[in-house]
RNA sequence: GUGAUCGUAGCUCAGUUGGUCAGAGCGCCAGGUUGUGGCCCCGGAGGUCGGGGGUUCAAGUCCCCUCGGUCACCCCA
């Protein structure tokens, strides 16, 4: 075994998989950008406190998982564990704010967690997402979810759920924290162990808990939904009403808390009911009116979502939405060239190079080997037809013309005719 | 960070209570066809049995440590 190998929690995605991601990309990328989304690549590395400042400082993300190092000049930096406080901070730093206009970026990026992997968790992985800064109009809202929604159904994604809440705003939602403190002090003993000792920190996490007794007591625990003020009421009665009338199916969860403090507003999460594993949550976001604030710009509202990539493929692995075929239609061999003794090399080097200036994707034998084995190879790459060109097609400036995947005989023709014979062939 | 489980050729794995146990299939390379793939036949390359230490006459096999994989908890995409 070689000593050495990918870190701990990391992965090399090789082919064919990586045709998948490609795919998944490059869909993303052609659905958001017909809504005005574009692209904004930040590093992969950040000022640690950009993260302390936007998620929160307490935050079990940034106490524990986050991925820091010292620089060399001592820096504390840190991999980011999310994509959105680097939008956000490159939004303020280049001053991107317009009146009247909204700003809009999607984003492909690697983030880190300092965790120790298991099924559909990795140190590294990499999340599709978009942020739309600039209005608290809940139709902005209806645009990003929708466009998440979007994106997973065209993909033909069919077995998840999206589940959406309100966290209402900041100033609603410390009323409701106090009640729910109120509720949970005079049922502290009946909570698990691990909230019923932290619950004063993060309350609304105790929705979370999957344990019995803590979801027992949660289910007569108030409930966010009812104790937002009017104008959070009236922005999620928005929201929820522009989804259904769009024909989009969401479940409207009490208990979607989400891990990050800058959340405001309307929050969702699309859960794969595909996957069999515990990490069944293949992308969420929400609101975040403060969060440009508290990174240290002007106060603008915001919405956004991320979605994680190897666990969308996971899930639509899981949901049989792919054929064998879908990753080698993105990168396979058309033509296969032969050489035969070393005096074709020059004519097979211009008809590789000339075939594939005409769009073919075309490869070649390397290393001089026997025909036979060239044509195995040729065989595997998948190609459609071989040529062979060896010293008599040299000669008399032909190729002969193989089919690789018909009882069609082979045939010899002059190589200026050979574009025109392959559009032939192709066309079909 | 905690716990469980696994670690033998490129891949999937077999190796009986420690004693020809260094193997199979697939893949790869080559020959069977002096210029013809797929099927078939034949041959070949490739492993300090994750690493280190220990017990023993003898360790892939038992013990300890360590490193990795996988899964779960915590938490999250």
């Amino acid at each position: 075994m070689n000593p050495l190998s990918a870190p701990i929690g990391t992965k090399d995605i090789l082919a064919p998989e990586s045709g998948y991601l490609e795919l998944l990309i490059h869909h993303f990328q052609k659905i958001v950008r017909r809504a005005g989304y574009r692209l904004v690549v930040t590093p992969v590395f950040e000022d640690v406190q950009l993260f302390t400042r936007g998620i929160g400082s307490d935050n079990e993300l940034v106490t524990k998982e986050m991925y820091e190092f010292l620089d060399k000049s001592g820096r504390n930096m840190a991999l980011k564990p999310e994509g959105t406080a680097s939008v956000i901070r490159a939004f303020i730093q280049h001053h991107l704010s317009e009146e009247s206009k909204v700003f809009k970026a999607w984003y492909c990026t690697p983030v880190f967690r300092y965790e120790r992997p298991q099924a559909g968790r990795l140190r590294q992985h990499h999340q599709l997402g978009l942020e739309a800064l600039g209005t608290a109009d809940p139709e902005l809202d209806i645009e990003v979810v929708g466009l998440a929604a979007s994106y997973l159904g065209s993909l033909g994604l069919k077995n998840y759920t999206l589940n959406i809440n309100s966290m209402g705003d900041l100033e609603c939602r410390m009323g409701f924290i106090k009640l729910l403190n109120r509720f949970l002090d005079h049922h502290a003993d009946e909570l698990c162990n691990q909230h019923c000792k932290r619950y004063r920190l993060n309350p609304l996490r105790v929705f979370d808990c999957k344990k019995q007794e803590c979801v027992d007591v949660m289910s007569t625990a108030p409930k966010l939904k009812e104790h937002l003020c009017d104008k959070c009421g009236e922005h999620f009665a928005t929201v929820t009403q522009g989804l259904t009338d769009l024909g989009f199916v969401y479940e409207i969860s009490d208990k979607l808390v989400r891990g990050f403090d800058y959340y405001t507003r309307t929050t969702f999460e699309f859960n794969s009911n595909a996957l069999n594993t515990a990490q069944n949550a293949i992308g969420g976001g929400g609101r975040y009116d403060g969060l440009v604030e508290a990174l240290g710009g002007q106060s603008t509202p915001g919405v956004g979502f991320g979605i994680g990539l190897e666990r969308l493929l996971l899930a639509s692995s899981a949901e049989g939405i792919w054929s064998d075929t879908t990753p080698s239609a993105f990168s396979s061999v058309d033509i296969f060239v032969i050489g035969l003794e070393s005096g074709s090399d020059k004519a097979v080097r211009e008809v590789v190079f000339s075939l594939r200036n005409a769009g073919y994707q075309v490869d070649q034998a390397f290393g001089s080997r026997s025909l036979k084995a060239q044509l195995r190879t040729a065989d595997r790459s998948g190609a459609l037809v071989a040529l062979i060109i060896g010293p008599k097609e040299v000669e008399e400036s032909s190729v002969t013309l193989k089919p690789l995947r018909s009882s069609e005989s082979q045939s010899q023709l002059p190589r200026e005719k050979l574009l025109e014979k392959m559009s032939e062939i192709y066309s079909k």
